[in-house]
DNA sequence: CTGTAGATCGTCT
DNA sequence: GACGATCTACAGA
């Protein structure tokens, strides 16, 4: 069952980054069915928040599609090497997203590993925003595009997160940030 | 196991 | 012109 275009739209991006957990993001890129439970995920909270693009009301080309409303990718090159995928939560306007951090593979594992070059062993965790949209092949193409489409969406899933064990702590590579390199925005959790 | 250098380019100043 | 919401390979202990 997809995550309907109103799930995105919640107010409180913290509260849906730690919900995100234990969902299926799945994609379907040139036929290719690929998918994994989310075990990683980190808030990114408004202009009010340091370590995001949209900090102190930052507004660009690049990062536009934060404003729109929640239920879009964001996906944007890091380092000149690696693109990372967030999904764009809460009402226009105000650019709330959730990065992507890592998964379990589950659907079209072997799709993944060729993507990769290595081999992925069954239940094994992919850790890396990196990583993630390599596996799942989101380019920058994707920038922008609905998860309520058939390209990128995310599924309810079986898994209930209130029995998962969840953590919550602080976000990595943001340095930058000052005191708010330190908010404890990042979740992560091991299903069971 | 830990530490670190290099890759590589769009974006913002 | 400087710098990343990173990953990998490789060196050393």
């Amino acid at each position: 069952m997809k995550l309907s275009r109103s799930y995105y739209l919640h107010g409180d991006v913290v509260c849906l980054a730690r919900d995100l957990l234990g969902k299926t993001l799945y994609t379907r890129i040139d036929g290719n069915l690929t998918g994994g439970i989310i075990t990683e995920t980190e808030a990114y909270r408004g202009i009010g928040d340091r370590a995001s693009h949209a900090w102190n009301g930052s507004r660009t080309a690049r990062n536009e599609v934060m404003y729109a409303a929640g239920g879009v990718a964001y996906v944007f090159l890091c380092y000149g090497v690696h693109y990372l995928f967030n999904v764009v939560t809460n009402n226009r306007n105000i650019p709330d997203a959730i990065l992507i951090r890592g998964l379990i593979p589950t659907t079209g594992e072997k799709i993944m590993a060729d993507r990769w070059g290595k081999e992925i062993k069954p239940g094994e965790a992919i850790y890396g925003p990196g990583r993630v949209s390599r596996l799942l092949s989101i380019l920058p193409g994707h920038n922008g595009i609905s998860l309520t489409g058939d390209t990128i969406w995310i599924e309810q899933g079986r898994t209930d997160n209130r029995k998962m064990s969840i953590k919550a702590s602080s976000r990595i590579g943001v340095d930058y940030a000052g005191e708010d390199a330190n908010l404890p925005y990042r979740f992560t959790c091991i299903p069971g």
